[in-house]
DNA sequence: GGTACATGCGCC
DNA sequence: AAATGGCGCATGTACC
């Protein structure tokens, strides 16, 4: 399986990306959906870039007016460089497969990413220009970029104006990564750079793939779902003479005025009140409003099940339908790098105008509704869907994190986490059985410590427990207390300038001080170190990815490739985590990783096969 | 007619 | 006074 990886990652080196042999480039595209590479309708205008003065040939410049078909040519040029740059390089990277360059040959620098690992979590804009502007280069607005922005498409600007336009901005893209380098060396972040912009090209590939629905599920499922919603709209309309169920205001109004319910209180008898003071209408509080009547019976009823229908329908099978009638059942999705305050990746829908909607829809790759996931299918017959998940990741991760024995000892012996939790509270006098307990069992693990006296009871237990963590996190929060940031064992770091401590010895942001790193390690280093081998090393598979979740990837695999899919979720989840975080991070990840696999003809459907890897560092237990 | 905000809800 | 993190999308409402 090695033999299918590339240089970059098998000797490990992020100072790869200190090279003299780069080239920096930008591309120009026909305008349809921001001139996306997965849609036909777009065609490549033209592609300018830079050579740096260690490339083979030479320091200087090229460019290549014309359609990827014409770039095709040039794409000896792109390989021989160690790197290739561009400020947000996903786009980019997709004409350049769309020109036939294999993007599992090149390493990619982002100088988009790179500002935003500088930046941690703190917002800062990312785009060319306000990032240029912080590196000393004044960007002057010119006919061009005006024109651009104003839906003019770059393919009918006249050829100089144009060419002159993308060498500026090629220009401006190579002034940043030089210093922008040197700067993520001397910060010591040029690990989490790499880790970064490894994913890019896998995700570039994947986002070109889309997703498939099957035709016949969502039809039938569309069909039912809109029954029950006509039928439980009429009920309602019924009882209620007419209110729009779907507008807080009304409902409030329906529920407290004219049904003459009490508020919901929270534990200190305060209600339950929406951020603006509003009194609340959604779901969880509903359900802790105290019936009395049949009609107010009646209309929780119906309004909870009109909310999920509802959003089933809105959010999901009127735009699932659409697709299958007019997009041949195939979607698409964009994946953002540069989003979420924890570096995790965040995904975008791409909107889609239907015929029988006035207006765009969208739906994004990362919450579709677990009761939907079995509406996808290959778009392959006879293929499978194959997901792979990392095992508790985050539970392990924070586990490593705090060198924690306890935890390490309930990961080595299969203990059953969340049975503690059900009896510590069933022992509190909540009783409680395990599948109802599991929602409580990691909330001390992201800070949470209210609830009722039995549920604080449990997060104490817990915090009592995983010692070694809750210990590890206490001393996170004081080191922000002190330093207003906090930097990572990989690297990165994260600022929280406003934190103080209360009169109380409460700290604020305590919660998010507990978090972050564990998300980050978990879903932010070791998923996307996960999905880049699976990427690199099914390249002479037929499989193919088509998403990630955070903390799993899903693919379509022909039936004869499923064994094949399971040993390579092992060593990608495991094997080459471990072997990724010693040489890129000098992290010995002295607890086990584990993969869970399912494959089935539709999405989340199969029989999940756990494996759990021991690490070749070990815990050494006190 | 369009935009910004508030609210609610789906996922990990 | 309150105190679990992270997102994106749809709808209603207020306002220009």
């Amino acid at each position: 399986m090695m033999d299918n990886l590339p240089d970059f990652l098998v000797d490990l080196d992020p100072d790869r990306f200190l090279s003299t042999n780069y080239i920096v480039f930008d591309t120009e595209t026909t305008n349809y959906k921001n001139g996306l590479a997965m849609f036909p309708e777009n065609s490549l205008v033209l592609t300018c870039w830079s050579r740096g003065p260690g490339h083979p040939r030479g320091k200087g410049q090229g460019k290549c007016y014309g359609s990827e078909y014409d770039l095709a040519g040039h794409l000896e040029e792109f390989y021989e460089a160690d790197v290739i740059v561009a400020h947000n390089a996903k786009f980019d990277l997709q004409w350049l497969a769309r020109a036939g360059i294999d993007l599992r040959r090149v390493l990619v620098y982002d100088t988009m990413i790179g500002e935003y690992v500088i930046a941690g979590n703190r917002r800062v804009q990312l785009t060319l220009n306000a990032t240029a502007k912080r590196y000393g280069r004044e960007s002057k607005v010119d006919t061009v970029s005006t024109m651009i922005s104003a839906g003019v498409c770059p393919s009918t600007i006249p050829r100089e104006w144009l060419t002159k336009y993308c060498h500026q901005d090629v220009k401006v893209c190579e002034h940043i990564f030089l210093r922008q380098r040197r700067l993520l060396k001397e910060h010591g972040l040029l690990p989490v750079q790499f880790t970064r912009c490894l994913l890019t090209p896998a995700l570039a590939d994947i986002e070109m793939n889309g997703m498939v629905l099957d035709k016949e599920r969502v039809y039938e499922t569309y069909n039912e779902y809109n029954r029950q919603f006509l039928a439980k709209s009429k009920e309602l309309d019924a009882l209620t003479g007419g209110i729009n169920w779907r507008s807080p205001k009304q409902v409030a109004e329906y529920l407290y005025d004219v049904l003459g319910f009490e508020e919901a209180t929270d534990y200190r008898g305060e209600p339950i009140r929406t951020k603006t003071g509003n009194r609340a209408t959604d779901s969880d509080t509903i359900d802790k409003l105290k019936i009395r009547t049949e009609d107010q019976r009646k209309f929780v009823e119906l309004k909870q099940e009109l909310n999920k229908l509802g959003a089933a329908l809105s959010k999901s099978l009127e735009f699932f339908k659409g697709v299958c009638d007019e997009q041949d059942c195939k979607f698409f999705a964009q994946f953002n790098q540069t989003v979420t305050r924890t570096h995790r990746l965040s995904s975008s829908g791409i909107p889609m105008l239907f015929s029988e909607f006035k207006k765009e829809k969208s739906v994004q790759f990362q919450n579709m509704d677990r009761n939907f996931k079995k509406l996808f299918r290959s778009r392959h017959d006879g293929w499978l869907m194959a997901e792979a998940d990392g095992a508790q990741l985050e539970f392990r991760v924070g586990g490593f994190l705090g060198q924690d024995a306890m935890v390490y000892y309930d990961i080595t012996h299969d203990v059953d986490i969340h049975q503690f939790t059900a009896d510590t509270l069933t022992a509190a006098g909540q009783p409680t059985n395990r599948q109802e307990a599991k929602a409580h069992t990691f909330k001390p693990l992201y800070g949470g410590n209210s609830g009722t006296n039995a549920e604080k009871e449990y997060y104490s237990a817990f915090r009592e427990k995983y010692r070694g963590l809750y210990e590890t996190q206490r001393g996170w929060v004081n080191q922000v207390l002190n330093n207003k940031f906090l930097q990572t064992p990989w690297g990165l770091r994260y600022y929280w300038p406003d934190t103080r401590m209360e009169s109380s010895g409460y700290v604020t942001n305590t919660q998010s001080i507990f978090n972050y790193p564990v998300q980050a390690l978990a879903t932010a280093e070791i998923i996307p170190i996960a999905v880049v081998y699976l990427w690199h090393r099914s390249k002479d598979m037929q499989m193919f990815i088509v998403n990630t979740i955070h903390d799993s990837v899903i693919c379509e695999i022909p039936p004869d490739e499923q064994e094949l899919f399971k040993e390579l979720s092992v060593q990608c989840f495991t094997h080459d985590v471990y072997n990724y975080l010693d040489k890129v991070y000098n992290l010995q990840f002295n607890f086990p990783l584990g993969t869970g696999c399912k494959i089935g003809e539709h999405w989340s459907e199969g029989e999940e096969i756990k494996t759990t890897v021991e690490s070749r560092w070990k815990l050494q237990e006190s």
